[in-house]
DNA sequence: CCGCAGTGTGTGGCTTTCGCAACAGCCGAT
DNA sequence: ATCGGCTGTTGCGAAAGCCACACACTGCGG
């Protein structure tokens, strides 16, 4: 899910991962950019350039943060919350082509192509994210090689997810794509259940949200979701899931 | 389809577009280049240098140009034929993500990822290609930020490609899709019917292929076919086909 | 020249999946 | 307390996948 690299050491330092260190949006904005993808190797005054153009901005749950029809005016990393990224059809119905959160970007593209947006970027919950303006983006680029190198290489993971997405929705039934989308999001919050088996997913968001991932409706979501507990692949309480070892397996 | 764009002037020269000037095989190895993305900037010497390292090498149809669970060993350049991207499933089925052609770069990853591939690209039929080796790529990269920016255009194009894919499989059925991909696959050859309305496919791919392109079973592509062409949508003789301007204003 | 295998295509029938509609209960927020 | 959004459930029907078979076309070797 373009989530940038962790290092060994990270690991280390990590030992329990439930408790999330500091929140991204109290930090110093340079200090969240020097810790974020595409920027990790940028120069510290590099850093402080971003940081002096750069723009916190809230949105409330469902704002766009990027418009279908618009080129995107920015590079905006997320703070808090969740953006989906959602691709409308005419009628009601869209797919989310994934969901990114805290020390992801969005809008990658604003330095390089001018045309229209054809995915939209909405909030799924609150959120707070930092705003980028694309020329100052675009001056950075051409003085840091390095951060060049490193957005590639976030394209190149997001390509290799939708590419995911699209023959998952060829090729898997309802049932397995779910699995799929639930493991992915459960190791996105890294969150390893107590028992130290099986993972924990919480908040779980809605299931007609869950439908939209997956390209189904939300009554097959809460059959399958039944059938699946039923089958003890996952037990729910709340808004909050765990999930069996037996269904991280199956989506490896 | 990440194509390169075309200037004015190459529109203009372009009279006739069923004449396809001089086939990209019959070329030098730098003038290729140099008329191919994400090349069309770099500067004399260093096309020099790119065709130096580049070899020409030919493949049977079916056979693997990049390999799923290898890292790409370096660029690929389509000179002749088409190569499909192919995500497998562990069955028999598998999705065709994009197919490319004459002037269409595969591997572009090779200079930034070293991780494996999950996307197999495999000759659809008898194909040529051009392989320029990965280091000599990267070198080239870091001496031409243009090249660099141009490359990360091709992504993002791509990236786009396989975004609607993606919400294609979610929100249409398989009429919609099909209909879509034989668009795509005419406009891909540029050529306008004589009549000046619609536009000309041939060679078609064989209906099994079409099938695996859109996520469905030949026999369902079939008689998909059979039903356009009964509502007039298109007409097939052989190998050529002739999309009538509904389908094509449909695909819009 | 003829059969023959291999490949691509058209069709019919059956079965499953899954989307759609409708409704009822639940729960949290104002 | 009430209302709006979320969830669980059921029935139905259409889309489309799988199986099976027949037919055309090609290139091949005898």
């Amino acid at each position: 899910m373009a989530r940038r690299v962790l290092s060994p050491l990270d690991m280390a330092t990590m030992i329990d991962s439930r408790l999330p260190t500091i929140p991204l949006e109290r930090m110093a904005t340079g200090d969240v950019l020097s810790c974020v993808e595409p920027f990790t190797a940028a120069r510290p005054e590099e850093i402080e350039l971003l940081a002096q153009a750069a723009v916190r901005i809230r949105k409330a749950a469902g704002a766009p943060i990027l418009e279908e029809g618009h080129a995107p005016d920015g590079l905006y990393v997320v703070l808090r919350g969740r953006v989906n990224l959602v691709r409308g059809g005419e009628g009601h119905r869209d797919l989310i082509l994934m969901t990114v959160g805290p020390g992801d970007v969005l809008g990658e593209t604003c330095a390089f192509d001018r045309t229209h947006n054809a995915t939209a970027a909405l909030a799924a919950v609150p959120v707070e994210v930092l705003r980028i303006p694309a020329d100052v983006l675009a001056a950075h680029l051409r003085r840091e090689p390095e951060t060049m190198m490193r957005l590639m290489q976030l394209m190149i993971d997001k390509l290799r997810d939708i590419e995911g997405v699209a023959s998952s929705l060829a090729l898997h039934d309802v049932e397995e794509r779910l699995g799929r989308t639930l493991v992915r999001l459960a190791q996105r919050q890294n969150r390893r259940s107590p028992a130290s088996t099986g993972w924990i997913l919480a908040p779980v968001p809605t299931q007609s949200e869950l439908a939209r991932m997956v390209g189904s409706c939300r009554e097959t979501v809460s059959r399958t979701l039944s059938a699946m507990a039923r089958d003890g692949l996952l037990s729910s309480s709340g808004r909050r899931m765990i999930l069996d070892p037996r269904l991280v397996e199956a989506a490896a």
